[in-house]
RNA sequence: CGAGGUGUAGCGCAGUUUGGUAGCGCGCUUGGUUCGGGACCAAGAGGCCAUGGGUUCAAAUCCCGUCACCUCGACCA
């Protein structure tokens, strides 16, 4: 490819808009344009890149006997009643109709998809197990995407479903697919990424897992522990917490806390008390129930996982409005708490506590010593909260780090939840009908292209591992107007192509500066220099993008050169 | 969806306070001089100032509405 010819903008500037690292120069390297929020368009460099990494992808898949087809991106309504998803997901599905007037959504995911291709094909036990696949564009309506290709509303995924007999060969086969996705992170070059144990959400099922890069700017928030190496997504994440210390139960009193409502105003207030020793209630609404009140209880010091209140209650929930109900917003509390249609769910952490400060449930008032056991009683208390650094882990004990994190792949144990619903069955060797059990893998390209970014630019540019970059080689004519050197580029060009390398030029007339400033911008891993100085030496100039190592080398050695710098950096 | 911010040439921005001929840098075109880390000179091209409605002799500028984009939050297989 001609660098003269390449359409695709290069900036010097960084667009203002742009807040973190893989946005800002994938657009200033011109690899990628915004049509419409969380849409794009990616220019050939990117596209290159993408399919690279679907390449990697798709070997790993086949080496999983995946068999790779192509689902709709837009689908019926009745495709989606069938598994009960038309109305469970929301507003990030795509719903519209065709000319018929005729429902119809736009493809967010391909369960339903992939059980209506495989359910009439597949009759028996002895096709199974087996696992479809495919790479395809996806469209998710997001409330707010953001940084670029990290978090866009049309996007390229990998996703893969796998059917099985038993939960056992669903187990064996996750983990070899676990093994497949740590693979393929590694050679698209990604390092600093982990595995970590997530939430299952709305696709149902048990155990999951995510890949997560792990980076600063990442949306997502991961606990790990750095001795076992336990780690999960903050949405499941449990802890250990320190135990209290004993002490013999005071009589409880009501104290006056004027306008004092949040945790730190009422200790503030009441001067001595540490945040730990008190009860803090936040209540939601059931989704789609406004009437009823969820007041959860927890220590003051800690933080409500909705994730795990949602999952104890079954249901979704939104932040309460509480201006209508018979609740004393910040003077909540769960001795003497009365109202109809309440949801009362404890936190394990107000279990046993002794000598507490809470709401007094009328305005201005708290209690003070507030013991459970004597001024309420739990019942059943649950694990509603955040893990915070410094707990412990609930394996090895030590202390637990939190950081943050992108997710670029997730796997499921979906089990039966849409073999179920639509009715895909298959005989077993009692010739009885069973629904197969299955299993989904998916991986984000898109993001993934831009996480390596994120983890690899430097302050010069783009930075792409050999074994996705879109270019092997940049080949850098200095003084194009020099008909010698400008042959003798062209020869090795065309060399270079004949074996195998893949190479840009820099065909213009512009200065060594400003071709080396774009080589850096694009982060095409080689950079050969063809230059009347180097021809008079009979020399070519190789430079590493990764190390800003130089190498000199015999200008008849070159390609070579460059031949077993690309063979052994992509191995 | 809530809060805040921004829309002026392909990109980055000034001009808006105090209404009066649409500007700068980069990039682009042409010619010339340069030529190993974003060269220089000269001459050009390119804008319905997001959009709709007001106010005014006159609106990028003032007023009202709408849209788009960005940030934080909510939401998110």
């Amino acid at each position: 490819m001609l660098i003269s010819k390449l359409v695709g903008e290069r900036t010097k500037t960084a667009p203002s808009d742009a807040v973190i690292k893989s946005h800002s120069l994938m657009i200033r390297a011109g690899y990628i344009k915004l049509v419409s929020n969380g849409i794009w368009s990616l220019a050939m460099p990117a596209k290159r890149i993408a399919r690279k990494i679907e390449n990697i992808i798709r070997e790993e898949m086949d080496a999983l006997e995946g068999q790779e087809c192509t689902f709709p991106v837009v689908m019926p309504r009745e495709l989606w009643e069938e598994s009960g998803r038309y109305t469970s997901i929301g507003d990030e599905m795509v719903r519209f109709k065709d000319r018929f007037g005729r429902d119809m959504v736009l493809g967010m995911t391909h369960e339903e998809a992939a059980v209506q291709f495989a359910r009439d094909a597949v009759n028996s036990y002895q096709q199974l197990p087996f696992m479809i696949y495919q790479i395809q564009t996806k469209f998710r309506d997001e409330g707010r995407p953001r940084g670029g290709l990290i978090r866009v509303r049309e996007f390229t995924m990998k996703d893969a479903y796998s059917f099985h007999m038993s939960k056992e060969d669903l187990e064996a086969y996750y983990e070899r697919v676990y093994a497949a996705y740590e693979r393929i992170f590694k050679r698209i070059g990604m390092k600093n990424f982990i595995a970590v144990k997530s939430d299952s959400g709305m696709m149902g099922g048990s155990i999951s897992h995510e890949f997560m890069l792990l980076t600063p700017i990442g949306e997502d928030t991961i606990v790990i522990c750095p001795k076992c190496g336990l780690s999960s997504n903050m949405e499941v994440a449990t802890s250990i917490l320190n135990d209290a210390e004993k002490e013999e139960p005071l009589p409880m009193e009501e104290v006056f806390t004027g306008a004092a409502k949040e945790i730190r105003e009422v200790t503030e207030y009441l001067g001595d008390i540490a945040a730990d020793k008190t009860i803090k209630a936040v209540c939601y609404n059931i989704k789609g129930d406004s009437l009823r009140t969820v007041v959860a209880f927890i220590r003051g010091d800690l933080e409500i996982n909705e994730a795990k209140l949602k999952k104890v209650l079954g249901r979704d929930i939104v932040p309460a409005n509480l201006n209508s109900g018979e609740l004393v917003a910040g003077n909540i509390g769960p001795a003497g708490l009365k109202g109809d249609n309440l949801v009362i769910v404890y936190d394990n952490s107000v279990k046993g506590t002794v000598n507490m400060v809470s709401g007094a449930n009328k305005p201005e008032y708290h209690l003070k010593n507030v013991t459970e056991g004597r001024d309420f009683t739990i019942e059943e208390s649950f694990d509603i909260r955040k893990v915070k650094p410094g707990e412990k882990c609930p394996v090895c004990g030590a202390e637990l780090e939190v950081e943050n994190g992108i997710e670029i792949g997730n796997i499921f144990q979906l089990g039966t939840k849409y073999t179920e619903s639509m009715g895909m069955t298959v005989l077993n060797s009692d010739g009885k009908a069973v629904c197969p059990i299955m299993g989904c893998y998916g991986i984000g390209v898109g993001r993934a292209m831009a996480s390596v970014a994120e983890e690899t630019a430097d302050e010069k540019g783009l930075n792409w591992p050999m074994a996705i970059a879109p270019w092997h080689v940049y080949l850098c004519i200095i003084r194009s107007d020099d008909p010698v050197v400008k042959e003798k580029a062209c020869a090795l060009y065309d060399e270079m192509q004949k074996k195998g390398i893949e190479v840009l030029m820099d065909d213009r007339a512009a200065s060594a500066g400003y071709k080396f400033a774009d080589c850096d911008l694009m982060g095409i891993p080689l950079r050969l220099v063809v230059s009347p100085r180097a021809l008079e030496n009979d020399v070519a100039e190789i430079k590493i993008r990764s190390t800003g190592e130089t190498i000199t080398c015999p200008f008849e050695e070159c390609v070579d050169r460059l031949k077993e710098i690309i063979e052994r950096s992509i191995e």
